[in-house]
DNA sequence: CCGTGATTTGCACAGAGTGCAAAGTTGCAC
DNA sequence: GTGCAACTTTGCACTCTGTGCAAATCACGG
């Protein structure tokens, strides 16, 4: 059905810059930490010019949060894989736990706690995971067509999306910037039962 | 009880200045749109100097965000008024929407529609609700006590301003920049609902 | 091999944000 | 009210950001 199509050379030149940009800056993420470096630094590690940079991201933390993205990304992904008569929460519940990508998930946990006092870099974290609310509705709007109710979709798809949230923030409290694969179980354990008190409806 | 208490002079000042920075802030988003003004014109509109400007707000999106504090602020203040035995949502729906300052509400709305498409201003209002949801946790756990079920709270402290979230978005795609008391009202009652859908577990 | 269109790069420039020290205010004790 | 100590505002200098523009370089099809 859907291949990937066409790898072009320009094509692939082009996600191969991408990622050396967002890989440079998660390597300078994590020797200096966040603020202690520029984007020239940045730009010299991945070999591109400063110019470079800026025609893939707009920012330093734009390319830290790319992996957030890139995570909530493998999120849709599988949720547009579900079966559409599932109800949502279901599975969103499946979506944000499948291992469809273990690296996208230890990327994110490890961004997500280097991000700790960075004010700039969280609110980029925080529009990666308000962009993905965004898809979802929309997802949803294109496969279920107008819906009656916007409100309760927004609402809803929003409390799932900030349930993961609340999953990876009580994650971070509870094991720092421990990202072992042990880490990583917890963590999706975190995402399943954070969606599952939403299911219940919050009642104990 | 609990007084306001010393208003000295320098207080006094402090926040007539901050004040004026935001007031002069916001007359240049409406006069000329976001992204049209640099941080000096804010300066002078506001009678200080560019460093003064710094020490109030890190940056011109920061003081248009302080409208949707301001807001967030009073809903925190309103909820803490509500008895203690109260259920956290049924708090949450009425400090929401309380009325205990018409102005915020309306900047609240003024300022959000302001910001549609311009991506660093968004992320600061996000950044605003999302600090809502972590002083409503740690006034919760004040409350309470030490919690037991960390992750019950946070997702549905995240779930309850993810709502007003909702709300907040299905209005301006409805209504627009039309902020007249009509419409204000129409953005109650959907903050009122998108908790009652959260209330009633999003069980249709 | 060459032309065409896309991509990278260097350069220039306006503006953001910050440290620092001088100048100006406010508060307080006498 | 004088004067000193603490705080606030301001100007200045400096680094870094983000973007427009045009030249150079690269990918691809003929």
């Amino acid at each position: 059905m859907s291949e990937t199509a066409a790898p072009s050379r320009r094509e692939l030149n082009k996600t191969a810059n991408r990622d050396a940009i967002a890989a440079a800056a998660l390597e300078l993420l994590r020797s200096r930490g966040m603020g202690e470096f520029t984007v020239d630094d940045i730009a010299a590690t991945a070999g591109v010019s400063r110019r470079t940079f800026f025609n893939y991201f707009s920012s330093a933390e734009a390319a830290i949060a790319s992996f957030t993205q890139k995570y909530l990304d493998s999120v849709i992904e599988q949720l547009l894989r579900r079966p559409s008569d599932e109800p949502l929460l279901e599975s969103a519940q499946h979506a944000l736990t499948a291992v469809g990508s273990p690296r996208d998930l230890a990327l994110l946990a490890e961004t997500y706690a280097l991000t700790q006092n960075h004010p700039q870099l969280s609110r980029y974290q925080l529009q990666a995971w308000d962009e993905c609310s965004t898809s979802i509705i929309a997802a949803a709007t294109n496969r279920l067509g107008k819906v009656d109710d916007e409100l309760y979709l927004h609402a809803l798809v929003g409390s799932i999306i900030a349930s993961g949230r609340a999953a990876m923030e009580v994650w971070f409290q509870q094991r720092g910037p421990d990202t072992s694969e042990t880490s990583l179980a917890i963590l999706r354990q975190l995402l399943f039962d954070a969606v599952g008190h939403l299911r219940s409806g919050f009642n104990p």
